[in-house]
DNA sequence: CGGGCCCTTGACGTTAGTCAAAGAGCGTGG
DNA sequence: CCACGCTCTTTGACTAACGTCAAGGGCCCG
């Protein structure tokens, strides 16, 4: 179990920070306590603060015009977020919301800005942050315009296990309603797509995903959607 | 017609910089000019140039395992990619092409990299084109993930349009190969969607959309997708 | 025990991808 | 100038993927 200070320093916006550096920056921070569905932000809303996640999950969602939610990003412990606040006058492109009861490090906007002025290496390290969001949204992008929905869910699955090999068990970290707005699909759709996965040798119980080969499901993952059914085929005889 | 030196500093990534930085900058960059269909920088390697577009149109896609390609952003004059050269040590998340015969300005990662270390201001000009992008890709996201095809088309659109209202004709600016790619379809889901919109008085005249009115093309971008059917019934009656 | 929420399942309609073919525009070479 | 081949685009028929609506089961909590 990692110490507070331990996460926070090892946060992607921090982890290249000078220590002395990052403390006078935690200094003028504070933390903010925020119950299961309570908002943090809103999209739209005067960027205000930086956040850093010590402890639980924050959505961050697009609210469109006719009222539905797009979730762009599930975030949990070291992964910040409002990035936006360390420039002046702009707005938060997305809401958040905490998904979890959760802890986080709040650190305001009007102080970052002025840090952010005169130090160089504070700069880069929010930069730094900003880039790696970056390369998630692509990540995600390339996914839902090239990936079926149950290989989005494998992706996501893979995730989950990080590094493991052979065989593993991973918990499923939030609902299935919040994965399946993250995955870009509806509850209905997600629960089939699990169903589709069991040919891949995964099977749901409950809130926990049982996979019997990573290898196996990575291959999946890569595979041509087109040719989902070659694939089939070749199995079934 | 701006002469480059103006699209230069106009740049999302130098628009808030002093212009003796800008000069600075400048001076250790060069011109590239890249023929339609050259790659500029792929996804993977070693990240060691800024650029910035000055004429022409440029690609930002990625390659799937299984040999498609999804793009994920073009670029245009005044844009900037690449920003992930002035850290240390990074890879392109994306590979970049030349959609059309263009022209760039491109900056050394390494000359950036000692820049960017030292100068705080130049830090945050690469900070603000950073979350720029980042400000796309999410509006992105939520395009693929709350609108259907024609939907997205019509965003599209409307973006071409800029503030015009009333009826407008804008010019398609690159091939509908890649108009698709980009919206996160097929050429032949393009083409339909394009007709569905004929019903929204939107006509396709080779590379030319005549929009009737740009008020009800907005309208159509943010309805309920579920509730296509009850638009249509109405107009029947 | 009852109500609410999450999740699953079934039936059905819509949307988008696939495969195949044909038309339109364009440059090249005869 | 025309025929040819090329690429881009459209169309049609079919299939797969996903959303919608409705119903039902499991579970927690009052």
């Amino acid at each position: 179990m990692k110490s507070t200070d331990e996460i926070v320093r090892d946060a992607r916006f921090l982890r290249e920070l000078p220590p002395e550096q990052v403390d006078g920056l935690l200094a003028r921070a504070s933390f903010k306590d925020a119950t299961r569905g309570s908002s943090i932000h809103l999209q739209g809303e005067r960027a205000h603060s930086l956040y850093v996640v010590v402890e639980g999950w924050v959505k961050l969602y697009r609210m469109t015009p006719c009222g539905s939610e797009a979730v762009v990003a599930v975030l949990s412990r070291g992964e910040s977020f409002g990035e936006i606040a360390a420039l002046p006058g702009e707005v938060y492109a997305t809401g958040a919301e905490s998904v979890s009861d959760a802890r986080l490090i709040q650190i305001d906007g009007a102080d970052l800005l002025h840090a952010v002025a005169r130090n160089a290496d504070l700069c880069r390290a929010v930069l730094s942050a900003s880039l790696e969001s970056n390369r998630q949204l692509v990540q995600q992008l390339e996914q839902l315009k090239s990936h079926t929905g149950a290989q989005r869910i494998a992706d996501f699955l893979l995730d989950l296990c990080k590094d493991e090999t052979g065989s593993c068990t991973v918990v499923l970290p939030y609902d299935k309603v919040l994965i399946a707005s993250c995955l870009g699909m509806k509850p209905e759709s997600l629960s089939r797509s699990f169903r589709r996965l069991a040919d891949y040798g995964v099977r749901i119980v409950k809130d926990r995903a049982i996979i019997q080969s990573v290898e196996r499901l990575m291959e999946y993952t890569d595979e041509d959607p087109s040719s989902a059914w070659s694939a089939k085929t070749c199995k079934a005889n």
